[in-house]
DNA sequence: TCTTTTTCGAACCAAGCGGTTCGATGCACT
DNA sequence: AGTGCATCGAACCGCTTGGTTCGAAAAAGA
């Protein structure tokens, strides 16, 4: 037998500790289904082969492969498919939003501020990653309405809601000169992932951007954004 | 042994059939496969169950069932699940631009011009049909990329390079001055659609904006772009 | 009217699905 | 050493899948 101890998969050990062990010291016997780091073994392949085959095509023998765990395993874990996607999803807006509102504190000069943001902004949302997870949620928006529109209001639209108050504060300031502030966000977050979004989304760019062209898109975007808006 | 005879080229077959239907006079005996009507009744049906299903989940007895003709008749006119659908994505592109570049055509002022183009962009793209059409292509995109990345290019792509001929005509009136008119036309056709086809997309608007909306964010979106790069 | 040929519709196929069950296995605790 | 229990893994369930086949029906051309 090849796979006796545990963590026998080699992809899903190492990120699987690292995010259920804190320190090295294991704790004692766990009731069935509550061990953390066999829990991220399980979504870790499940983000695998959704990630690549979408939602539909996905069976749960190949999650089972994938993540090196028996399939009456997962279920202790998850009560179904759609549970263990739902979980998933979760993960996956986490993913998109880790970090990049750093940017946006402190007191940086505004433009650069902007710029920051964008750049980590852009990178994030057109890694491979995030792009996959996307195209997942998008895929199975018709039938499953509500876990699409709560991963867009717990990720994209919250981070809107952080842009959004930095822009009023640099209102406030006299810095800009804007009537909707709602509507400039919008406008400003599109600017900054312009060109790039829609043609990852799409497969129409193998890899993701470089960071030469993020910087260009980005600075661009930035910088028309504030000719609108900027106080002259 | 299936396809014998004409319309060889797929996209010959489904472009010919509109004109075919118009006459309500039937033809005389078509060879199997080769009624357009009969062909458009099943893309009709695929495009139904397609739309709510998704590419995986729809059967081929679904289809069956929503066209309201037989299986193996189906499969007389198309080959496999696969290419029924990759006919079908060629009437979903050509849905997405019909008639919407009238407004650039002529010579009206230049932000009427785009005021006008971006109204009848926005409200297609953010439509019922559209939008399901783009979530099904998305969906599959990881498994079928030359699926997905055909639909951006013969669609979005090709309506962009108009867009783009069109500011570059202005930019030579000297009516605009752009360094970058492909990076240009990217924020344009972003700014006109800002905040309604994301929100679309993840199903985070139910209804399809009205039109007060749409009016809202074009002309919004068309005065930071004249802002940023109209003469002054 | 009779022939020709497309379409119909139901039966059929092997394969794979999500989900369940259960005895064997082996670790963790006493 | 002994035992309790989470995990394993394979077999199994009923069902649906994409795809095929074929005789009957229907319609068009002569």
């Amino acid at each position: 037998m090849s796979s006796t101890k545990a963590y026998s998969t080699p992809l899903a050990a190492a990120t699987a500790l690292e995010a259920a062990l804190s320190g090295d010291e294991r704790q004692g016997r766990l009731a069935a289904g509550q061990d953390p780091a066999k829990r991220q073994q399980i979504l870790e392949g499940a983000d695998r082969v959704f990630s690549t085959m979408g939602f539909d095509a996905a069976s749960m023998n190949d999650i089972t492969r994938e993540a090196g765990v028996s399939k009456g395993t997962i279920y202790v874990y998850f009560d179904s498919k759609e549970e263990l996607f739902m979980e998933l999803c979760i993960v996956y807006r986490e993913k998109l939003f880790n970090g990049i509102y750093s940017a946006l504190e402190g007191d940086h000069d505004l433009r650069e501020a902007l710029i920051a943001f964008g750049k980590a902004l852009s990178l994030k949302v057109t890694s491979d990653v995030v792009i996959r997870a996307q195209r997942v949620v998008i895929g199975v928006a018709e039938r499953m309405p509500s876990m699409s529109r709560n991963f867009y209001e717990q990720g994209p639209k919250k981070g809107q809601a952080m842009l959004r108050a930095f822009l009023e504060k640099h209102v406030a300031a006299g810095n800009l000169e804007i009537e909707d502030t709602e509507l400039a966000t919008y406008q400003l977050s599109d600017l900054m992932v312009t060109g790039l979004f829609k043609r990852r989304l799409f497969g129409c760019m193998d890899e993701p951007p470089t960071a030469e062209q993020v910087n260009r898109t980005v600075t661009a975007g930035v910088d028309v954004f504030l000719r609108a808006y900027g106080k002259r």
